[in-house]
DNA sequence: CATGAATGAGCGTTCATTCAT
DNA sequence: AATGAATGAACGCTCATTCAT
């Protein structure tokens, strides 16, 4: 029962090894990008930030493109991730639930998204393969959610497109600063709250409801 | 009285031509760094985007630092202009007529806005001066009109701040594809109906208003 | 009549100029490719032993490949040419004019000589393009000929491909240790002689001829 | 008398395993030195083909350059044998017997000749250590059997230098796209019609011998 | 004023070798 | 003895900038 499979043990001690190093290489260049953006960072630069020489870094990715392109893939995850939590919640009930989950899974790992927010902004490439393509199922769900309230009488009549994006422009503004790296994540308080105000606004605006 | 102008007429004639080339140079710069960023952007790139010699740039520019300072600073002229334009306007009467405005002055100049928002994204030093000073006056004035329908008792109680931001954050959604370039701008029309969708979220929400 | 096209005039000054810095940046790459073998030069020492910046030698060729393509290919022109003028000279009368021509083209431009026979070593590529291609026409014009002085009843019945490859041995062994480096170019007049022995021993060998 | 061996017996066991080691070490080396050349064979390239661990090299030899002079050193064992060959063979009667023994020997480990030839035309030292100096008996021994023939009137007055020269030039020749790599190696009754032809041409040449 | 040519600084990357296990 | 991991040194190459014309 006991000491078995040692090398299997040994095997998994050393992956687990490679995976964290490939974490913290992945960590420190996220920071580095996120600061002064990726071509502004230099493979010493990362390199020492990790505090390993500039060489070992190639020992665990093939170059300065692919810890580039794993950070990305690793927020690619995240949404598709998303995307099955926002499908598994049968029925959120209200927004609140939802655009608080939403504003959950985009503020961890914020340098992340600052990454790829950054390379998404002067990149065709990397703007279709992960914020496109990824955020179309997301979109969709809330448009369809947003269709069934108005179908319901829940809604105005509206077209869901726009109101979707708006929705997400909401809440995007609502977390901008943190985002942007110049405020720290809220608590999970704060974070409610915040999803309050945004669904707030986008249900009933800030005109004083009469009757 | 004679033989009086020419030297001046000269001078200016060569100077306004100093102008326009620095224009057009500016002009090649931004679109190069809207599309691939300002690193990954050549002065070799540059000079041929304007048919010029690499080192000819270098008669109108200190350097490629400076073209992106210049483009920059034109983007807060029209900043600054925007806020002269705002306070002007005494009694907008109505949100649309402001958002329109807003709206109007961000899509002029689509690129330079892209690089803009590109370099402020990766530099604090940029976001600073060149974004978060020269907002100011605008999220305040956006503020200040915001607390006004408050106090009249047109619009609810609610922190001033937040609602500014998130108004602000509802037309950039809006007009965000136009931004970042993978839509057309839209005609002053199509502008308007923007405005009024944006104005109306943000007033009356998505819920059916009772009564 | 005078000064006329100064356009031209300069273009091609230019031109001769450019190509002037071509060719000694070649010999210089031949001397350092032929001494240590092309792998083992570095950009840096061509470009110190040309006497400039490294960066310069990218505006005259697009890497240290292409330097190398260009040494070779400037063999293989040489070869070419090589094989018009022995087509031109129609009645070689003996062996010894065509040898000697061989011999005088093969030594001019040693180095890089010595550089494609060290790429041609070890690369397939080169052999084949460079080498087995190019001289191809010439080993057939030799085969030919001996042919024909067989056919005349001047050679006894010998395989002519086999025999013209030792031909072509006999005089490469002649001039094998100027190729190498070891030993100075030889005079014409030497030349001649070395050609004679050549000759001599391919025609009649070393024994004593009896009759 | 008992348990004597067995500590020796493990030792030289130790020692021709670790004899053959070295020698797959060398084969496969010699074999990608043969291919790419010395410098463009990364330890790494040998370490896959031996199936070793990078490092497990250095255990056998002192680094990359102590191979390369494994691999060369044994070829000089192989041309010094070759001379006290030569030398025992006391009346080679003809020259077939030495030109068949020469071809033998030189086409054995025929990439290792193709690794010191590539090394030699590169290399100063390796040139002087490992040829001029290795050969230069055997030259000499060839040299004195021409004199000998000619003395004994069977050759005619010729520079026995440059005959012996020819001479293996020709053989060179002969075998040269062996040495290459580009056919494969003569079968034994191959090499013998290569030899005789080599001598024929040698001894009589091309031309039809009268009387 | 315009420019072709030159260049230093620095980049991403490779690789022979060392070291801890 | 064997090896995965680590690394310094050096490489080929790019590019913003300068300079002579």
């Amino acid at each position: 029962m006991v000491d078995q499979s040692p090398l299997l043990k040994e095997q998994t001690r050393r992956e687990r090894r490679i995976e964290r190093q490939r974490k913290a290489i992945m960590d420190a260049a996220a920071g580095l990008f996120a600061q002064k953006g990726y071509l502004a960072t230099t493979t010493r630069d990362i390199a020492e930030t990790v505090d390993m020489g500039e060489s070992t870094l190639y020992g665990y990715f093939a170059g300065k493109k692919e810890i580039l392109q794993a950070i990305l893939s690793h927020q690619a995850e995240m949404v598709d991730s998303l995307l099955v939590h926002i499908v598994e919640m049968e029925d959120p009930q209200s927004f609140v639930n939802l655009v608080d989950l939403l504003m959950e899974k985009i503020l961890t790992r914020t340098v992340y998204n600052r990454v790829l927010i950054a390379e998404a902004w002067t990149s065709e490439d990397v703007l279709q393969e992960y914020v496109l393509t990824r955020w179309q199922p997301v979109m969709q769900r809330l448009e369809s959610f947003i269709s069934m309230k108005t179908a319901a009488g829940i809604f105005r009549p509206i077209e869901p497109g726009l109101a979707a994006r708006m929705l997400l422009a909401c809440f995007i503004a609502a977390i901008l600063p943190v985002l942007r790296g110049i405020e720290p994540p809220p608590s999970a308080q704060q974070r409610r709250m915040l999803a309050v105000s945004v669904v707030g606004i986008i249900s009933n605006g800030l005109s004083i409801q009469e009757g």
